[in-house]
DNA sequence: CTTGATATCCAAAACGTTTTGGATATAGCT
DNA sequence: AGCTATATCCAAAACGTTTTGGATATCAAG
């Protein structure tokens, strides 16, 4: 039912090899056959079927992501954002989006396989990256193209684009010194996370800039949720004295942070600063509006993608690991 | 470099037929020789490469998503909820999962055909429908299986899972006529919208049973976004009198009109109640914590993808059309 | 009139599967 | 022995492209 290349060159008179170097645009074919080409097979409504294509160039043209999904939620803006990103720069470059969502764990890694195995991709775009990470070694030894968002140890010269969560951090703690706190809280994420280490760097290296001991105490680890956060909180709120300023590691975590804190009866902004990390759309409207440390997710995204197909179609002069400098967003959670 | 089915054959001193039909599971190949090649294949580690696969049987076993970006943004958590429901499903299924991001309009129109006329999917889950929408006349045309979250009336009988938004606001305004509000607001979506009608025609009917007329001031039509809410809300407290309660017709509407009336120095839940509509993460930990009408994204999401492949599959005894009663949520954003 | 050069076209192979339609061997039955 | 049934295997075709390596016609130059 679904008209092939066979149909056009058959109604043109013309062979099958002819139809499909005009419209690849090749110069071997005449212009005035080029135009009976195009017009024909726009009217027929022709379009190469892709799995011909990808079979007879062994190219997909589709870049994978696989998603992690906490428990049966998945509603870290982050990613909603960093996909958008990824996705439209994918398709002003002709190439899909593979989506493929799974748990961290075995299941996790059953996809890349997958993926991988089939030669369904012909590359990945990778987050969340751990310290050390599986997926490095497998893709690197697999010879298939990636490009993550974010650093890892496994290799350091993976291609990336990180984004300097130390010096992001460290300003952060900067600005809560400058406005008299001491008694500093920081809410870390699970360890096996690079942004984990990056971020917790920037807090210590913050603190001792300051002159300031870091107290143990104020040192706790949680899972990157707003749930999350909010349990932490309430714990770090019982300790005496309390904290007057908890940093999130991320701004989920720090809207977990807030709730906790206005449960008490604090007034966030006044008696105690709150402070997040990613500037995502949420922590603008929030009340109060969260201080942040941005990261242009979307646009990290866009670059990410352009990243990999630069190097899936073998272009050479890519730089291969990039560095950015998040920005502090200054807003009433932290300062009345 | 990959391995095909014609390295295992040539190991095994087998035919490639054999060693596809022991792989498919076919009963015309002796039991021993189907061990020894199922234990090949994976110690080599074989798998079909799909295209090819896809080329023979005509069936490319991926579903195709497009999602609408709004600006550069893409933040709304219902959507990533609903991917996730979705994705896993289909991976349950032994499907993938094609996304593509699309700006509404000429674009989302051009990737439907694109997807559509390469073949790369076996068939669409639609979102956000529309009470006229052309996906649905031209995949039915197409003869493109598809399953929609939410009904659209540009052909009833489509196969989809809906809520009942009608019944779903008209309880909450029940809830809201209870505790003594009757000048009650109402900020609806784009009218183009099956949702927009249904939750406001819920809104009509529930001031009617409550003998409310509904004054024309407060129905206003935002843009599904908190930055949307936050301006529209902002408009409707200058009125005088102003509202008592304000709904929103999603919850990132709701939390926009939350902000909109704690800048004016009201204490929501007491000077104001303030609803929404889907029963987001991010609304259970708000300042209030927000009521709302709660549908089950994540479940729904899975539900329509298990709808589309048994019509892919070709599967008869499938129900065509779902209405899910959402649920009432009460929080403190309408009590103390 | 040859001889190249150039412009335009095309047949056939190849990509890696699945499926069709047998082929062969063995065993059981009369 | 001859026949049928069953178990096991396989060659070849087909899916719809792209690419390779010419083939043919036309034209200008000698």
């Amino acid at each position: 039912m679904p008209v092939t290349i066979r149909d056009v060159a058959r109604r043109l008179n013309l062979s099958v090899t002819t139809v499909s170097r005009a419209l690849a645009g090749y110069d071997d074919v005449a212009e005035t056959t080029r135009q009976r080409v195009i017009t024909a097979a726009r009217e027929m409504g022709y379009m190469p079927q892709y799995a011909a294509r990808q079979l007879r160039r062994q190219r997909t043209e589709t870049i994978g992501i696989v998603f992690p999904t906490m428990g049966t939620r998945f509603s870290d803006p982050f990613f909603g954002e960093f996909m958008a990103g990824v996705g439209d720069e994918a398709s002003r470059r002709n190439y899909d989006l593979l989506v493929s969502v799974a748990p961290a764990g075995k299941s996790e890694q059953d996809n890349y396989q997958r993926l991988v195995n089939s030669r369904r991709v012909d590359g990945f775009v990778l987050a969340r990256m751990r310290i050390e990470d599986w997926r490095i070694r497998y893709l690197l030894h697999e010879e298939i193209p990636f490009v993550s968002f974010g650093r890892s140890e496994t290799d350091e010269k993976a291609p990336h684009i990180g984004v300097d969560g130390c010096a992001g951090i460290c300003e952060l703690v900067r600005h809560l010194v400058s406005l008299g706190n001491r008694r500093i809280a920081f809410i870390g994420a699970p360890p096996v996370l690079t942004l984990s280490r990056d971020r917790e760097e920037g807090y210590r290296k913050g603190m001792r800039e300051a002159g300031i001991d870091v107290d143990p105490d104020l040192m706790s680890v949680s899972d990157l949720t707003s749930a999350g956060g909010y349990e932490t909180a309430k714990k770090l709120l019982d300790y005496d004295p309390p904290p007057t300023a908890i940093i999130g590691v991320n701004d989920l975590t720090a809207l977990g942070v807030i709730r906790a804190a206005q449960e008490r009866g604090l007034s966030v902004g006044e008696d105690i600063a709150i402070a997040g990390f990613d500037g995502i759309e949420t922590g603008k409207h929030w009340h109060p509006p969260l201080t942040t440390v941005y990261q242009p997710v979307y646009e990290i995204g866009r670059r990410v993608c352009d990243m990999l197909v630069a190097i899936i179609e073998g272009k050479e002069t890519i730089q291969i690991e990039t560095l950015i400098q998040p920005k502090l967003i200054i807003r009433q959670s932290t300062v009345p």
